[in-house]
DNA sequence: AGTTTATCCGGACGAACGTACGGGCATGCG
DNA sequence: CGCATGCCCGTACGTTCGTCCGGATAAACT
């Protein structure tokens, strides 16, 4: 079966305390849901551009990634949908930046401090 | 066209600014796949789990996570396979706990950080 | 020994994702 | 005013991912 009625837990108390301080279904999808952005090259690395230069337009951050416009245009695309960066159009350029409100966290962790472990796990397997 | 000649970047500057710190294809596919892997549902959980009480096995984490063993079982294979978990068994009954390697700043920063900001910030969209 | 339990494994199916392409809309320039 | 540029959008396609289902394995209990 799929789903054993599992007459009883092995660790009654782990099983409960887990459960009690567990993230809800919710709350988890609203963090997956972000890192599900992050977790994707080309998209990590217009953050990771984003943040380090402050604003950029479509056309160089394609030239600065080293990525086709398309990629890249549809990365923004996602990314601007869930308000993590902002976009102010001069002339026929549009220039994007890390939204007012970037996630801190994110922000601090992800971009900078997770690049670490790519930079020091050389054995990842 | 896809991929523009782009005669001149825009900002000349910044683009080999960014060019120049930002992460290799290597180190960001690195990323990214372990950041994928918390990138769901599931596993997150599942990881969230294991970093409270440090050890359970697979029916008792279906119990606390409420979801099926398939999906369970399935997070388990893939955390497992890239070094994030590791199972000890006992009996007939398999207990997992997080890797004796895994990497710190994504406990920290990942796991116990960023839940707070699914927790603090209710208006994401 | 036979049966039940706990888990793993492999294939099939459907859904979601990312990419490539064609067209469209504004802006700036001749 | 017409043409080129920079970017956005929608569609079609291939790939990847997660789930569902059946069977297999190993251990414990009778």
């Amino acid at each position: 079966m799929s789903e054993p009625d599992h007459g009883h837990p092995v660790d009654p108390e782990r099983v409960a305390h887990a459960r009690a301080r567990l993230p809800g279904r919710e709350e988890t999808a609203q963090l997956t849901s972000v890192l599900s952005l992050m977790a994707d090259p080309t998209r990590a690395r217009v953050l990771f551009a984003l943040d380090m230069v402050e604003e950029l337009c479509v056309g160089d951050l394609a030239l600065a990634l080293d990525a086709n416009e398309d990629a890249v245009g549809y990365a923004l695309r996602l990314l601007r949908t869930a308000g993590l960066v902002t976009n102010r159009k001069q002339g026929r350029v549009v220039f994007y930046r890390l939204a007012e409100g970037f996630p801190e966290p994110l922000r601090e962790h992800c971009l900078r401090q997770l690049v670490v472990l790519a930079d020091a796990a050389p054995d990842d397997d």
